[in-house]
DNA sequence: ACCCGCCTAGGACAATCGCCCTAAACGCAA
DNA sequence: TTGCGTTTAGGGCGATTGTCCTAGGCGGGT
């Protein structure tokens, strides 16, 4: 079945991308992890940016579909926003060895004045425009864009050190500063 | 002259890995910006991991140099500290474009499982333990390791957005953000 | 039974990679 | 001047890169 192979190297190319990066994973790479020859993998993406479009476009679908779920399962918006946080420790294992998915892509399309920079960075706009949405929900009005990026500030840098240093302890103890820092700034709002 | 070259190489090389990345970076690349021949570079590196801890080698030690300047400059431990968040809007042109150049480094050798991602670490260390030791002084004790981490691990964040966004207000902004953040624990040492 | 279109395999292409070699030019000491 | 070690230039190695091409196999519709 043709979309079941075209799927499959994706979904193989969305994690040797992560692990070794964009540029250091080649054709064959893929294609001797997917089982498949070179030449099945040219009918399915002619360029090597085919494959990369395809990757950030299947990212950004999981992660949209992962934010729904979560707007769905609670109705309060703090506890989303502790479900972003908390990512850090569920994907701890996985940070720390790679870093996070998201930054480190960007990171490297911008070293590469790559055209699907931009596309990384909608990624990051995702969880910018579902952070601030949950921020207004709580109240914090004009507020809510500046606190997303900061709290996905936050989350980018602990995942750097955490992958630099590879320590855990470290990551846990910033998720739960920042965790603290939200009910800080809840608690503030709610006086008003 | 036989170090002016070498000296040469390696400025060359430390500008290209940060802009381009180390991997996307070629012996001919480098041979090309510094103006010589590549069997002339092969001369004074015969392997790319060579060129590499050259880097890191000059970048340890201007960083070194960097922070003895402040130790010299002021005797207010909360001003050094204040240097080093400020890095981010003195180099912020940079920082935007090409991110922080520790950070995409060490996660670059990550990703490709380099031998040096623990020298490449090591410059997180220098940083780590310098801003450790200017907590110190300023009466944190047994806490200054971990405010260091987190303050090294802020700018991390804010490097990674500011180049994902290419976005000068947030960097600003979260640097004023920091600044409060420390003046807040300096507030609340001084209690005791 | 036949054909046509999609899928797959695998080889070939020029270009570039990191790396290695040889030879000429250089500069300093005897 | 002669001689020797250092620095330089430039060609070439096998391997790998992204890309492209051709040929065979499979399956559904006529």
């Amino acid at each position: 079945m043709a979309i079941a192979t075209r799927d499959r190297i994706i979904k193989t190319a969305d994690i040797l991308f992560y692990q070794q990066g964009f540029e250091a994973t080649s054709f064959a790479d893929i294609a001797l992890a997917v089982g498949i020859s070179r030449g099945n993998f040219y009918h399915h993406f002619k360029t090597k940016d085919d494959i990369l479009d395809g990757v950030i476009n299947h990212r950004l679908a999981n992660t949209e579909q992962m934010l729904d779920r979560w707007e769905i399962e609670g109705d309060d918006p703090a506890d989303r926003i502790r479900s972003f946080i908390h990512i850090l420790i569920v994907n701890g294992e996985k940070i720390r060895k790679f870093g996070c998915p998201v930054g480190t892509l960007s990171s490297e399309l911008a070293k590469l004045n790559h055209a699907a920079q931009s596309d990384a960075a909608s990624l990051f706009t995702l969880f910018r425009s579902w952070l601030s949405r949950q921020f207004e929900r709580l109240g914090f009005a004009g507020r809510s864009d500046f606190l997303a990026m900061h709290i996905l500030g936050r989350s980018q840098g602990v995942a750097a050190l955490a992958n630099a240093f590879n320590d855990d302890v470290f990551l846990r103890s910033e998720v739960e500063l920042m965790c603290l820092w939200l009910d800080e700034q809840i608690a503030s709002v709610r006086k008003y």
